[in-house]
DNA sequence: TTTTTATAAGTTACCGGTAACAAAAAATTG
DNA sequence: CAATTTTTTGTTACCGGTAACTTATAAAAA
């Protein structure tokens, strides 16, 4: 292992004050030509890189985002973060800002959580929907750092990008009824108490009350693969088998699927089930899925637009809650 | 936005020297209890958080790996690599590690790569399946950072944990041959000239030469879902239909899967499909895919689990190659 | 009570950069 | 060619911590 390179190194070497180094690295323009060249190739040839920390701590700023999700056991990243995320990376870094990605799963402690986020100049936090810690999030947001929510309208006084969780439930509990004579529903809810799960099971309860549809009951699961798997399991144990379900998520959606198909049951013939979120995923499988759609991706964009928009102005946004659209993509399984 | 709260302001605050602050921060037990106490009230009340970056640039070491991705127009994290992280972050977590991710698509330029990975003291980078850059590669090794690569053996003189692509391959082949009488073969590979693809073809072409079956062709996609169903809409248009399918990867399987299926064909009945990898979702997709398992989280765990050890013990591996052995898993697609 | 030892807290120097100002060298100008 | 301006380079100080060493204080031993 050879000896580290630092700037003094290098100004030593290329016999220039290590301030001339700092200059070929930042403001190249305010160097003579000759300086510069023979300062390169010092630096070349060292393999010398400037230490990310001291230059942070000598004074730039860092522009650091942080991202809050949940992994499960399937996934670091599940399918709805992980689109979420792609758009969300894309803007970030367009606009020249690093990210963290937080688990909440792993964060043992919520001070360690803290502790990193303000340690490492983290500037703003985008939080997923499905991530909420009351204690978290007050200590976060008391201490100064601005927080944009994304896929559930928390509360009122959070800024927030979702979807309109209620209408897209709605529209996919009517279709079920209306369009595709479900007279027997089932809904398979989150485990959750977050805003979009209960958004999503009140709209279902409200609908089926509303048509005088029979309401086979609500099944709460882990939105995983292996949550609906269950799901389903538990469905096909009671013996009263529904004509339509309604799924919290696609992800559900498609391990409840799976396990129906298993105990042959024909999708969408015997059942029918529609999903929420129009993961990518739920595009190619078989049958396709019936889902609520939200652009993830788009909304991912926007809480990072937001975000930065509120950072680099230091005021509010317009307005606090974005909602966006959703509408029922008609595939094969419902 | 109230000033910026030091160690000297705690300092200064609590009547002691920023030594002592320190102290309470990294060793307690060195301070009275009196004082302890008192500092910490202080920090307490006014949200001292000590940086990350002077931390560091004073001394400690900072214990960073280095994941390296690609990410595609679908996932932020592919499946394949999310299943894989999911390992990696586990050990390296316990073994007290930070990682950074890399994603090879928007580090535009190696330099730019390589620079951050220097200045941020990463200590040793995992690279995943299908990311080769022989420069950028070079570059890395040259400049004394400690690789593993995860999921084919690139090269002799690399540290690699892989799986037995060959014979996973062999078997699937063998397995459609034999066990289910496919007569007209295609294989859709990857489009990469890396190892693991070329590895999972050839053992299809001797295979499909060995038992003197007709081989229909070689199809070359991207690992993604849309891939998978612009090859079977390849393989649809030129209408010579095979009747069983030898896929590089279960996101292809997957695809392809869902675009026969769209065609009228039915899975396994007309074709019979096999993919490779064996995540997750291929256990809830219908019919549930057969496939050529590979443990990706336990590669996952023993690449980070190697790559700690190179580095704490500063000599190389046993052995450089871990070659994990595979198997055919038997579900509905073939 | 004095000396020795353990414990607690303070001092100094430095980690590797950058900003702000100062000085020197080169280019212009009168 | 001296005076002035512009360009280039160097100096000093500091960012916010920590390690190593020193000093002051408290407890234990002689």
């Amino acid at each position: 292992m050879r000896k580290k390179v630092t700037i003094d190194t290098i100004a030593k070497i290329a016999g220039v004050s290590k301030m001339t180094v700092s200059r070929v690295l930042n403001h190249p323009e305010l160097v003579s030509r000759r300086t510069l060249i023979k300062v390169r190739k010092v630096i070349e040839e060292l393999g010398y890189h400037p230490r990310a920390d001291a230059r942070t701590l000598a004074g730039g700023r860092v522009k650091t985002l942080g991202f809050l999700i949940k992994s499960s056991s399937e996934f670091a990243l599940p399918p709805f973060y992980n689109e979420c995320v792609l758009g969300a990376f894309k803007i970030a870094k367009e606009k020249g800002y690093r990210f963290i990605m937080y688990d909440l799963i792993d964060e043992t402690s919520i001070s360690l959580l803290t502790d990193h986020i303000h340690s490492h100049f983290v500037e703003g936090l985008i939080i997923f929907e499905g991530v909420y810690e009351e204690t978290l999030i007050k200590r976060i947001l008391d201490s100064g750092i601005t927080i944009v929510f994304v896929g559930e309208k928390i509360r009122d006084d959070f800024i927030t990008i979702s979807s309109d969780n209620k209408n897209g439930a709605r529209e996919a509990v009517e279709y079920l009824i209306l369009k595709r004579g479900c007279k027997r529903l089932i809904h398979i809810a989150g485990t959750d108490d977050k805003p979009s799960c209960l958004e999503r099971e009140m709209a279902y309860l409200e609908v089926v009350e509303n048509y005088g549809v029979e309401n086979l009951g609500i099944v709460r699961t882990s939105s995983t693969l292996e949550g609906g798997v269950k799901a389903a399991r538990e469905i096909i144990k009671n013996g009263i088998i529904p004509d339509g379900i309604f799924c919290f998520s696609d992800i559900i959606a498609i391990g409840a699927m799976h396990e129906l198909v298993n105990h042959g049951f024909s999708i969408p013939k015997d059942i029918k089930i529609v999903g929420f979120d129009d993961i990518i995923l739920s595009r190619y499988t078989t049958p396709p899925l019936t889902t609520v759609h939200q652009d993830i991706a788009k909304m991912g964009e926007l809480a990072v637009l937001t975000l930065i928009q509120i950072l680099d102005n230091k005021n509010e946004p317009r307005q606090k809650h974005i909602v966006f659209p959703t509408h029922l993509v008609i595939r094969k399984s419902a």
